[in-house]
DNA sequence: CTTGGCAATGTAACTGGTTACATAGCGCCC
DNA sequence: GGGCGCTATGTAACCAGTTACATTGCCAAG
């Protein structure tokens, strides 16, 4: 029944016969355009353009085998460490002639299982997905449909499948390190969602292994500024007395800030906060945030490159692991508790 | 050249001549299982099963003309007003089975041509714009392949496509007008670039004509927090005392609230701070920012929802305006100067 | 015993391009 | 004047599916 139904334009054949030649010719003019005669190759570019031809797309890639579409299965959009990594992706992934389908998969493994399969039917030839926790049903598709995937925010060289990420258990320890210098011991950890989610996961076992377990406490909360805010309640509720709050992501840091204020704690005068990730707008909180740089524009464009020569000269990226620093500014200060 | 150089996986009819039955009895498996002889069915499914054969999505898209892919011509990803309407877009268009591409534009009508261009060429059924400014090679395009274009974040009912958004110069007047209430006159507007970007211009000269001309001043930069610090520094040199702040953005009124801090000024206490979108962070900033607010989520999903619908049964949408309202915190208050 | 209906399956023509190969026409050289 | 090479173009097979139509076999009703 579709048959005919869709209003289509004109295709090949048709612009053929308005000109008066054949399909070859046409199909000449469109990818080798010097190896036409002058004259009919402008007769055939009026026809194309009166009769506003355009070419299938769905042809195109069944002749060449290619789409030049890649997927991204990103837990959100709505925070903005992912919204620079996509965003760097895309703009590197054009360069390349790539095109960029966005997946949200909230961070659950049967979502990202599900809208892994709907890319595949649409014709990605590549992905991009998030750490290294995956669904059978997901890793099963892979194995099957033998489409590249590429895993970022995480380092793993031991890993199925090429990373390119940092070492987020890396990144808590600079942080832990940092608020001990500083003399701090009390502390207040708040991190996000542990399941499926493998990068929050890594940076709390190694905060863990770090801290003093008598005198750290963990909250978990949303990865937002809400849930930030409702970290620092549950904190300044809970426990008596803190030195220092370490936020697992600077989004959830903006809350923490709000809410000391809003209790009229200074900082860092009566507590020190540090976090992970160095957002731009983390430079200009009140005071400006002391936190870990992650370097999400350049593993946006790296995971671009790398995923674009996999699909491209299947070449198979190796494993990389991008540095991370410690970024100190206003919100951390020495423990000066009598 | 490239013909057989791709590994390419089973086709139907390898699956077929394994299953020792025809093609269509395969397809038919595939497509409407019910009519095929249980024995028959299980049989081929096996096959499917243990050559791993995947549906070629380019042969599906050919033969159905559909491809199902929608495509995002966004400013910006990172700033989070769009990374927020992407996200709700694209959650509500796996409802209808859509995808969605994302292409960022950077507000260069020319860059905007160049990848509508390119997503035509991959595919897309539909395009999401943004505002009522573009390229004469955009419009040529749509006009040529009758792809169907939504614009979003702005609203006018006498542009030639629909459009789905709302009023950017009522928003800019709310924020006016509850300024001028609270006895402020002494006003720095501060905006993003002017040029490309309609919905800031009509923002910029809806305040233009509610302020009074003589004691209001305008600092255009960069749509950003660091652009709100740099608007608020030249609103400090340039002008000797003012009352209030009007930011076109809350991500620039993130900036200016951290400048004023750091200047030694109280919000409101020495000068109000007003701005427009209503982000979720704007709840948490120091002091919570009064704001108006634009639906940007609900926006996001009415928009997925009409282009679905318009390339799915034909039924091109109408403009639809969405309601604004201001959103009192504690970043204003009435004018006290003695 | 024939005809009709139905279920299950096969054949081949389509979708809209690309491209290997064939062919035609022309000029040049021996 | 026949053979060669060149350019310009056409013919038809191909990509990987879908599907209209044809075919087959079986059972039941007339």
């Amino acid at each position: 029944m579709p048959r005919g139904s869709r209003k289509k334009g004109p295709n090949l054949r048709d612009v053929s016969r308005a000109a008066g030649v054949s399909v070859a010719t046409v199909s000449r003019v469109l990818n080798s355009p010097h190896v036409v005669n002058k004259d009919t190759r402008e007769r055939v570019e009026a026809v194309i353009e009166e009769l506003g031809f355009v070419r299938s797309a769905a042809a195109l890639a069944i002749n060449s085998g290619r789409t030049r579409l890649l997927g991204a299965l990103i837990p959100t959009l709505e925070s903005d460490i992912f919204a620079l990594t996509v965003s760097s992706m895309e703009q590197t992934l054009v360069q390349h002639g790539f095109s960029l389908i966005v997946a949200t998969t909230d961070d659950d493994p049967e979502t990202e299982a599900r809208k892994a399969r709907e890319l595949v039917d649409v014709g990605v030839e590549g992905f991009f997905i998030s750490g290294v926790t995956h669904s059978d049903a997901f890793y099963d598709l892979l194995r099957r449909t033998r489409v590249p995937a590429l895993a970022i925010s995480y380092f793993d060289e031991t890993y199925h499948l090429p990373t390119i990420g940092y070492d987020n258990r890396l990144a808590a320890d600079i942080a832990c390190t940092h608020l001990r210098e500083l003399g701090h011991d009390r502390i207040a950890v708040i991190h996000g969602p542990l399941t499926g989610n493998d990068r929050n996961k890594a940076r709390v076992d190694a905060t863990r292994a770090a801290l003093n377990a008598q005198s750290c406490w963990f909250f978990e909360e949303p990865i937002s500024v809400a849930g930030g805010v409702a970290g620092a309640k549950r904190a300044m509720d809970q426990i008596g007395q803190f030195d220092a709050v370490f936020c697992m992501s600077d989004v959830m840091a903006f809350g923490v800030l709000h809410e000391l204020h809003r209790a009229g704690l200074s900082v860092p005068g009566d507590v020190s906060v540090v976090s992970i990730h160095n957002l731009p707008a983390s430079e200009f909180t009140y005071p400006p945030l002391t936190t870990v740089h992650l370097p999400a524009r350049q593993m946006g464009q790296r995971a671009a490159e790398s995923l674009a020569r996999w699909v491209e000269d299947d070449m198979r990226p190796t494993s990389t692991c991008l540095g991370v620093h410690l970024v100190e500014r206003g919100s951390t200060g020495p423990f000066k508790r009598s």
